[in-house]
DNA sequence: TTATTGCGTTACGTTATACTCACACAGATG
DNA sequence: CATCTGTGTGAGTATAACGTAACGCAATAA
């Protein structure tokens, strides 16, 4: 495995790790009918507001999400929203895991 | 935000990290054409047996991929291909990110 | 103008978790 | 038994997440 393709699987992953956190990911949820503020978000996933701000940061960081400023507010957009996409998939790993933990209790 | 959906999005998260880490990364592109034995993916990716080992065990824990005794070895290989699904929309992340970088750049 | 309030970010310190390595261990095979 | 395979353990390091508090900034009130 060359060099190069380390890196290149050290970005992917970065990008990948940036969705991998249950606030992130809740963010990525909310913003897919829209910019909201962090103030909004903050609201809906239950958080404090700087500590919103810093999961902010990081998906802006991995080019997931976009930002604007608006008056008082920064406002917070998805920029590629094929990342709702992995939500798709997951469910469906979540559901395989489901059918799997019945069938070896049924088993019982 | 109630607390189903709190456990949902740790759910969702736990999957997705599985898949953050470079290593991991690369242990799932090369088993994306069959299954392989560990030594094989640890010549692949580079690392010690016992580190792809543990990754392998964190695949498996989140359901990305399963495993099959062969004799000696030991064989994974993906449980759910659509996580190979990731790569080509973060590739469209990394490169918006690179066409940015370009863009800021040329600005000077 | 100054003071104040709301919004967002950043700094600091603490805690927890993840990653890696070296080594020892167990299972299967010849 | 000797060897190859994969896994488990313990220790060290590094990184991530969080709360609290402080700060800068813009808009409004006094």
């Amino acid at each position: 495995m060359e060099r190069e393709a380390k890196k290149l699987y050290k970005l992917k992953a970065d990008v990948i790790a940036a969705a991998g956190h249950p606030i992130r990911l809740a963010i990525i949820d909310f913003l897919k009918d829209g910019e909201q503020c962090v103030c909004d978000i903050a609201d809906y996933v239950g958080a404090k507001r700087s500590n919103v701000s810093r999961h902010l940061g990081v998906l802006l960081n991995a080019g997931i999400i976009s930002q604007r400023k608006d008056g008082l507010k920064m406002m917070y957009t998805l920029r590629t929203p094929c990342v709702l996409d992995f939500m798709k998939c997951v469910c469906g790993v979540l559901r395989e895991n489901a059918k799997e933990a019945t069938k070896v209790l049924q088993a019982l």
